[in-house]
DNA sequence: CCCATACTTAAGTATGTGCTTAACAATCAG
DNA sequence: CTGATTGTTAAGCACATACTTAAGTATGGG
């Protein structure tokens, strides 16, 4: 998997940025807008109570981070996700948890089993 | 999928606290630690040049997201990895990226159709 | 040219985050 | 009981974050 090239210009570990913009309601809501589709910086704004330039710095946060991808085109800057950068940090978490899974279906496995000399063919 | 029930304890969003706990390296390393297994405050400590409130307060930040369960006994905390929070950030940021990337195959595949009236059939 | 649209830039503010040090428990071993 | 181990609480500080308002720029229609 080439997954390890991000678009990261904060200075920070790519997935510092990345959590890091997920965590606000807002960046996640326009994530999800983003989706389905491109769409406007006015577009993404609509749904929100909140002032453009307000709407602007998110969209530089999750550009930033490379979540997103954004381009000029006339008067109207253009919004898209980039799937690549959600997945990154999907397979961060995915990675983490699995040995963690592992061990607990092994120790779930060991306290089912009513013969206490049960070795689990190794696995360690 | 009965992955709805977090523990979350912030006031805030689940996702928000989550992703929030996800941004900092040294719990994501406390995290990665806690895959391989539990462990005591002193142990997590031990590999960070911080003191250990500092660490006591990560762990808090953990434990308050449903990330991390401890429990004390006698004078050591025993903390253990939640893998299911682990799995609810997972599964967020995958239910999000699929629609974008299925768009993504669709257009591809329609630009790589040398037949101009080619209405891959139908999936909106 | 003129004006509305669609952002953009700059500056300021309130609150949150990630540490620190200092002092305080609580447990266990000898 | 004494003292070392293992954590906890409280207070404070530096910097980051999420907004705001006010003013500016650039494009496109009439």
């Amino acid at each position: 998997m080439l997954n390890n090239q991000q678009a990261d210009h904060s200075g920070r570990a790519p997935l510092d940025s990345v959590f890091q913009a997920l965590t606000d309601p807002t960046r996640r809501a326009m994530i999800v807008r983003l989706c389905q589709g491109p769409a406007s910086v006015s577009d993404l704004a609509a749904p929100f109570a909140m002032s453009l330039p307000a709407i602007v710095q998110h969209l530089q946060v999750l550009e930033n981070c490379g979540l997103i991808h954004t381009e000029k085109i006339g008067r109207v800057r253009s919004c898209s996700i980039v799937p690549a950068t959600l997945r990154f940090a999907e397979n961060w978490l995915a990675a983490c948890r699995t040995p963690a899974e592992r061990r607990m279906d092994r120790l779930e496995a060991f306290l089912e089993s009513d013969d206490p000399s049960n070795p689990q063919p190794e696995d360690n």
